[in-house]
DNA sequence: CCCCTATAGTTATCATGATAACTAACGGAG
DNA sequence: CTCCGTTAGTTATCATGATAACTATAGGGG
C-alpha cells in the first residue's frame, strides 16, 4: 500500500466528514496514522524479503508448518486455515516453494486430493537465516518504531 | 496484504527470536497485531472502493487536489510529492481518471513537460459520493474497531 | 547555438494480491 | 454401482503495487 505522506489535518477531516462523522476527527486521524505506519512497515518487510529472493507469504507458510508442535507436515487446507490469503495465491506460492526445494510434498494414502507439505532441510535453513533480520526489523527499524 | 489469522504466541516469538530479541516478545506481538489489523482495514477499504469501481489511489488523488486550499489544479509532480506511491503507478492511474472524465488536464504555458490536473465536475460528484461511506468504514466498521 | 545535466513523465516488465470458474476425488443415498 | 453434492486444489484472468529504462523538454556553460 501506498499512502498519503501528509495525512489529512483534523480540520480537513472535520470539514469532509461533516455530519457523517461529526466530532470523530481524532479517531479518524488515529486510524489513518496507524494504517499509514503499518503500511510502511509492511512495505519495509516486503522489500527485505524481496532482497532475499523471498516473500512474506513464503516466510509465513514455512512458519506455520514449523510452529506446529506435534506435526512435521500440514495439508494445503490446514495452511490455508492459518493464513488469511486466497487459495489460488497460496497454491501458486506453495508450488514455487516446492520447485525451489524448500517444501516437500507427499500424497495422502487415503485421499488422493490431499497434499501433505513439510519443510525440507533447505527450507529450514532458509527460515532460520531470515529470523534474525525479520525480528530486527520488527523491533528496531524506524518503520516499526513509528508504528509504536 | 494477507496475514496470519492466529498470530504467533508470545512463547513462540520468544523461542524464535531467541537472543536476537530476547524479552521483546510483547513488542513484537503488539507490532504484528497492529500490522494485521491495519491490513484488514486496508483490505476492507480496497473492497469498498472496488465495489464502487474505484480505488484508494484514485480517491487519494482527487482528495489531494481537492484539499489544496488556494489551488484548483496540481501538477503531476505535486501530486506525486503528496502521495507515497511510485510515479509509474501514479501516471497510469491519473491517465485512467482522465479517460474516465474525473480529472481534467491542461498543458503548462511555459513548460511543455508539465501536466496541470484539476477535478472535473463529475470527479467532484464521485468524490463527494464516496466520503460518507469512507468515513463510516474508518469509524464504525469492525475492522476499524479492531485497530483501535 | 550546441551540448550537458536535470527534471517531468511514460513504457515495459514483473510481483503478488483477488475472484470466478474449473477439474478431480470423495462419500453417502438410492 | 451410479449419481450427486461436497471438499481439495488449480487455472485463467485481472488489479494494483514496484523498479529499470526510456523519451522529451528545460535551462545553463562554453
Amino acid at each position: 500500500m501506498f499512502f498519503l505522506k501528509d495525512l489529512p489535518t483534523r480540520n480537513m477531516i472535520e470539514r469532509y466528514a461533516g455530519r457523517h462523522a461529526a466530532g470523530r476527527g481524532g479517531d479518524i486521524d488515529r486510524t489513518l496514522t496507524l494504517m499509514r505506519d503499518a503500511s510502511r512497515l509492511i512495505r519495509r518487510l516486503d522489500s527485505f524479503f524481496a532482497a532475499n529472493d523471498f516473500s512474506q507469504l513464503k516466510f509465513m507458510i514455512l512458519m506455520v508448518i514449523d510452529r506446529e508442535p506435534e506435526r512435521s507436515a500440514l495439508t494445503f487446507s490446514e495452511i490455508a486455515f492459518r493464513i488469511d490469503v486466497s487459495r489460488p495465491v497460496l497454491s501458486r506460492t506453495v508450488s514455487a516453494l516446492i520447485d525451489a526445494g524448500l517444501l516437500s510434498e507427499k500424497a495422502d494414502k487415503a485421499d488422493g486430493r490431499v497434499r501433505h507439505l513439510s519443510i525440507s532441510p533447505q527450507g529450514m535453513t532458509k527460515l532460520e537465516s531470515l529470523w534474525p533480520d525479520y525480528f530486527e526489523l520488527l523491533t528496531n527499524s524506524p518503520e516499526a518504531e513509528a508504528l509504536n
